[in-house]
Order: structure tokens, then sequence, then C-alpha cells
DNA sequence: AGCCAGGACTAAT
DNA sequence: ATTAGTCATGGC
């Protein structure tokens, strides 16, 4: 009844740890060898195995799918890697990061998460999402001796526990921002199903309607949710890869140079670009993936 | 101890 | 149309 279903997935550049590690995600965490989270509501498990990934997931239910999608372990890696810019610095990332895959996140919950990153350490925003799980997600089956056993917390659920409860979460000055966005949820004005439908400029507005909410989070939750390659979160450590690598000697970058720059020369996977150059950005400074 | 973190908003130039 | 100040909190 309360087992797991265990499956062996044959593939090819997979790394787990640059995948879950690498600050596109704040629920995976790591157990013996591997990494478990709670995906959509469900318990999983991951662990890297030789040729390809030993995965478990809570239930009798066989069908994967929903896994399968959210680890993206059916994409084929290597023509993404093979459609990016042949340059030094792309180069370089992707012989730091092969095998760093773009998860596929559930909106609300990458929504909120990005809500609560601001000015966040990485490390930050892992505690700040486990808090608000224990506090008010539904808790889901899990096997015996999981290290999580809770669901994201539901739009409902966190307008219920209130800005002071959120506040106790250390979500600061973000805890009225991640209301707000969960009020919209809750009443109908933002329906993220619907974001789906919209080309990413019109999605990306509708998300950038929320309090809080600017184009750097927007685009994150457009690239990390919704699978959007057009989008290209410029953070203070993207902002720092593009000119240090890409404008070495460019006094004065606004951002709306950087975006440009951005929207045209990584070509059709730019996404995947923006979070290898990232992560490698990161690496490269030194221990600048957490513990 | 001080600087910085996967920013965004508001008000003042 | 750009720029400065502000917001909260803790890792390093």
């Amino acid at each position: 009844m309360n087992l797991p279903t265990a499956q062996f997935w044959p593939v090819s550049d997979y790394d787990l740890a640059a995948t879950l590690e690498c600050g596109q995600a704040f629920r995976w965490v790591r157990s013996g060898r591997g990494w478990e989270s709670i995906v959509g509501g469900r318990w999983a498990r991951v662990e890297s195995a030789p040729g390809g990934l030993q995965v478990s997931w809570m239930g009798s239910d066989p069908e994967s799918g929903w896994l399968r999608r959210h680890l993206a372990a059916d994409e084929a890696l290597e023509p993404i890697l093979a459609s990016f810019p042949d340059d030094p610095p792309l180069r370089a990332a992707v012989a730091r990061c092969r095998g760093l895959r773009l998860l596929r996140q559930e909106p609300w919950e990458c929504l909120a998460s990005f809500i609560c990153s601001s000015t966040k350490q990485i490390v930050q925003i892992r505690q700040i999402v486990a808090m608000m799980a224990d506090g008010w997600g539904a808790e889901v089956a899990v096997p015996e001796g999981a290290v999580l056993r809770r669901a994201f917390p539901t739009p409902a659920a966190l307008v219920a526990a209130g800005e002071p409860a959120l506040r106790a979460c250390k979500l600061g000055f973000r805890a009225p921002f991640l209301i707000d966005a969960a009020r919209r949820l809750e009443d109908g004005r933002l329906n993220l199903e619907a974001l789906a439908g919209l080309d990413t400029p019109a999605a990306r507005a509708a998300l950038m309607e929320i309090h809080g909410v600017g184009r750097k989070i927007a685009d994150c939750v457009l690239l990390f949710a919704y699978g959007r390659q057009d989008a290209f979160p410029i953070d203070v450590w993207v902002r720092r890869a593009l000119s240090r690598l890409y404008f070495p000697r460019a006094r004065r970058l606004t951002a709306a140079r950087l975006e440009a720059f951005s929207q045209g020369y990584f070509g059709p996977w730019a996404g995947y670009a923006q979070q290898y150059l990232f992560h490698y950005v990161r690496l490269e400074a030194g221990r600048g993936v957490e513990a």
C-alpha cells in the first residue's frame, strides 16, 4: 500500500546535482545518494545509476509521465547544446555543466517560489519554501523514512495563513506580494493554465500584473514552468556573466541593451543557454552552489 | 563587520 | 527615461 514504485530509465547526459541544485527549483533535497521532492503533490525520488536514472515515486501507478515531464528525462540534450552559439563562454559552460537540464515545474509553485526569491540567496529561498510547505502544505503519502511529507501549499492555504505568518517564514517585504499573487489565482484575475495559450510577451505581461513580479521573476516562471525558451531571466549573476563574457569593455550596460542581446544571440534554446551561463559563473565564483 | 543575495516598487530627477 | 532609496533577512 504505502510503497513506492521503482523504475530504471535509460537516459544519457543527465547531471542530477547540476539540475536539482542550480537554483531553478527549491524543493529537491538530498536523500542518501539521490534526491527527493514532492512533485505535483506526489512524493518522488531520483538517483543516478549507470546508464540512466533510478527513480521511484509513491503509489502503485506505473504511469510515470508526470515525473518524466518534470525531470525532462525524455528530452534529448545533444541537439540543445549543439544549438548554442559556438563561443568561448558557452563552450566553457557546457564543458563544466554538461547534463544540466531545465525542469518543467508546476506553475504555481514556481511562481510562488520566485516571488520569494528577490534579493535572497538560493539557500534562503529553499528554507522559506520548506517552512511554507511544513506550515500549510497538505500531507501526502510517503514511504517510511522520507525527508519530505507535505505538498507545496495551495494559494488558498497561503491566503488563509495570512501575512504575519508568512513574515514569520522570513518572507519579509515579499509576504504581501505572495498573498497578492495567491488572491489573484483564487478570484480568477490570473489563470495560470491559460498562460500556456498566450505568446510569451502576453503571458509575461499577465504575470507582471502581480505586485512584486517584474521582468526577471516573470521570465523565471515562463522558462522554468512553461518551457519558454524566449524567456531569458537576467539576474545579478547572469548580468555579470553577460557583461564580463560578452561585453568585457563596455562601461555602462543598460538592461535594455542586455535584453536585446539575449533575445537575438543565443538561438532557439536561449533559455537553456541562460541557465548554463548562470550555473557556470556561480561555480566559477567558488562554492556558489549552496550546501 | 560589512557586503551581498536568481528584484521590484516608488519617488525624485 | 534613468537613478536613488527602500524593503527583510541571513549567509559568508
